[in-house]
DNA sequence: ATTGACACTCCTCTAAGGGGAGGCTATAGA
DNA sequence: TCTATAGCCTCCCCTTAGAGGAGTGTCAAT
């Protein structure tokens, strides 16, 4: 019979995991003085505390190894657990892949220009025109006319709220002529097509999504970093990049407050 | 201007983790009405917690997003962080692997014999002798000798609290006659040396650790096992195994309740 | 004026113990 | 036999990053 203090210097388990075992019913000591409450152990115990401690270091948690020691359920337990452990590798790669290309960023002197992050878009409906605009800048003056277009056929269609407008940019690569692109908005129902507007109800899908503030000839620089992100993370580009539209001249006088969200659909390679 | 819940829309953050930032002062809104206490967010906001988040994606914790964002400390907190990932990396590997050799163990119907445990031994000064036996049986008959002689020229000498009393294999292979073994015993300081007996200050080291119950007659089983598993697990063994006797004909009658432990000096690959 | 959606604060809960306070007890030395 | 000290006990608070819920107040539309 052991003492507390010294059967945990045997087991090499502190005095506090012991009792807790004890109080959640682990572990029990071989037994307790009545009249001062001491835990006596037996190398009894020891050898139930190494199974225990085995099971712990395969990250079982203290509830799966109590469920385990009672006999019940253990393939049931262990699949759940392999799982989850894998889940947490591949999710740690990443991490450490990102983190390290952080690293390497500030290393040059970078300071986080850019913040990354991958999210979820909204399922949502929208409705969508798709156009060749001649120059990078005249979409704008196009996108109000788009607004009338639509409420002239669907008087009672509203916004999504939250907004969420953005264009797709359908061609492959770089042009500053010629753009195709599509201009989309989500709203709350579907509405009547035209020739040229058409609703439809987009998925969510993940997306890495990149800030831009300023004006948007900037954006340039976002599309870069975000495409070399995405090479150095190894993740895969599974989509045609969205910008959307946060603030702009519509509601913000100064070009430097303008804020875009630039979302290219991504999956983890 | 936004409210709580159409921010948290916008930015794909939950209300609770909108206050909870608030709270710890790493994300304040741009403005409380003092009246109700609502919180109020702009766009401005939108992007700082965008930041944020990209920050905690990083496997940054909040207090960590706190000292970035307001600029102080960021190499120390990010090489710490890095070395933490691949500490957790490394550590997930072991598990995992560990994890899929016990549950082929379960798919092969053995259930668990025994529970191999990754621990650390106690630097301690112990007296030992080293010699032939000429089968394994024999040396439990030398060992009280072994005793007496020690105490003849070390009276006042004890052993060390835990016991530690082991036996370590020096024959690189199995072999039942002319084995060469050295028995050790953990005191609690050095004593005189003799002819045969040495006293040395022994180091802490981490070894794999198998419990064995029962005869001895079953501890080859156990060795198999072991070996098995430091192979399979990607470990290396880097010294003689160590058999450690915790109850046996001293304390216990019934051979099927002696206690022996195995500890097998390893590292990770 | 009412209703429903939205907002607020405050409380408790999570896993696996760690740290410490305050009090009792066993043991060793004088 | 007395006392000092180490060991043991229970009880309480603390950790992360929020989640869940109770009870209450407020806004906008009907």
């Amino acid at each position: 019979m052991y003492r507390i203090g010294l059967f945990s210097k045997i087991s090499k388990t502190t005095i506090k995991t012991l009792r807790y075992y004890d109080e959640v019913g682990l572990l029990k000591p071989a037994m307790i003085d009545e009249d001062n409450g001491y835990r006596y152990y037996t190398s009894d115990q020891l050898s139930q505390l190494h199974d225990i401690i085995a099971l712990r270091q395969l990250s079982f948690s203290v509830d799966d190894c109590i469920q385990i020691i009672s006999g019940v359920k253990i393939d049931e337990v262990l699949g759940e657990r392999k799982k989850e452990i894998e889940t947490n590798l591949t999710e740690l790669q990443d991490r450490l892949s990102r983190l390290n290309h952080y690293i390497s960023e500030i290393k040059e002197g970078k300071k986080m220009t850019y913040s990354p992050v991958i999210k979820q878009t909204p399922e949502c409906i929208i409705y969508s025109k798709r156009m060749i605009v001649p120059n990078y800048d005249s979409y704008f003056q196009i996108i109000p006319k788009i607004g009338e277009e639509v409420t002239a056929t669907n008087p009672d269609l509203k916004c999504a709220i939250p907004e969420y407008c953005f264009i797709i940019y359908h061609d492959g690569e770089y042009k500053d002529k010629d753009i195709d692109v599509e201009y989309c908005e989500a709203v709350d129902k579907f509405g009547q097509d035209t020739d040229s507007i058409k609703f439809k109800k987009i998925p969510s899908i993940s997306v890495v999504s990149v800030i831009h503030k300023g004006a948007y000839s900037g954006l340039r620089d976002a599309y870069a970093y975000a495409f070399r992100w995405i090479e150095e993370n190894n993740y895969t580009i599974t989509d045609n990049p969205r910008e959307s539209y946060i603030d702009g001249i519509w509601n913000k006088e100064n070009p430097e407050e303008w804020l875009t969200e630039l979302q290219i659909p991504v999956t983890k390679k």
